[in-house]
DNA sequence: CTTGACCCCGTACTATGGTACGGAACCTAT
DNA sequence: ATAGGTTCCGTACCATAGTACGGGGTCAAG
């Protein structure tokens, strides 16, 4: 019998199911609920249940983490998918494109300084890494 | 004269002078003094006064957050600058590269999605944006 | 028909990195 | 000497993104 624990039962998750299929905790799943990221399903019989729509949107929003998005952009991103809106959705995007760059530019940058610091921190074995001085760029 | 606001005193600055050196706010360095970041100097008659050394323990702290190290991380980085112990310091670094790499990584397959969001959305021009298909890899 | 695992709900608390506030003291130019 | 801009100090507050807690309800198996 299909119950709530099992495969082939995905279209239909607990609260705990789909927090262990998003790789978050329940807390989390409520959490995004409070904050509208994540429908509230009607109950059935004091327990909700939840599907490959909400599993999707959950994996979306730690994808749109990654990217850098507030919870809050990612709630208007959310809303936009659903929407007419197009240019809205490229502006988000584009600004978000721009934002990455400068961020791994500024990584890449801060990995360099740390790669220096490394080397100069190997070679020789007595004294102090000059910490501070591989910074000075 | 030589007084407070002029550039030739830079070895001898005002917390606000420093705080604008630093492209940080006061409260910023007092923050930074409270968590033992930076050095608290005694005062000359009522007010503190900073030097270059400062300026640049301020300049590392604001690149190494930009390095993901956190002000906990930084300040024993700062301790270690002083110290002997060289084998801490590679650590430090060789794991922030590492996260760094990864973070990189990360960041640069987010861009490559909201490019493919982007293009996608600019394609036709009706109808809703594929946002959360185009994070779906 | 009880037991154990899981769910619901509201509220409170956490960490990180600041930012703001209010009153007193100080410093410099007029 | 007085007005203004800073500084000092302690305390309080903020945003973001969760995490924890406690008391009660539900459900499926044994």
């Amino acid at each position: 019998m299909l119950t709530r624990g099992m495969p082939e039962m995905v279209g239909s998750m607990t609260i705990g199911e789909l927090a262990t299929a998003g790789s978050v905790g329940v807390e989390t799943i409520r959490f995004y609920q409070r904050k509208h990221l994540l429908r509230t399903p009607v109950r059935g019989g004091g327990i909700r249940h939840y599907d490959e729509t909400d599993l999707r949107r959950l994996r979306f929003i730690r994808q749109a983490q990654t990217a850098g998005f507030t919870l809050e952009v990612i709630r208007e991103l959310l809303d936009l998918d659903a929407g007419e809106d197009r240019s809205r959705a490229r502006k988000l995007a584009t600004t978000r494109i721009k934002a990455l760059d400068d961020k791994i530019a500024d990584l890449q940058r801060a990995r360099d300084a740390l790669r220096r610091l490394a080397r100069e921190c190997a070679e020789g074995s007595t004294g102090p890494c000059p910490i501070l001085a591989s910074f000075d760029v």
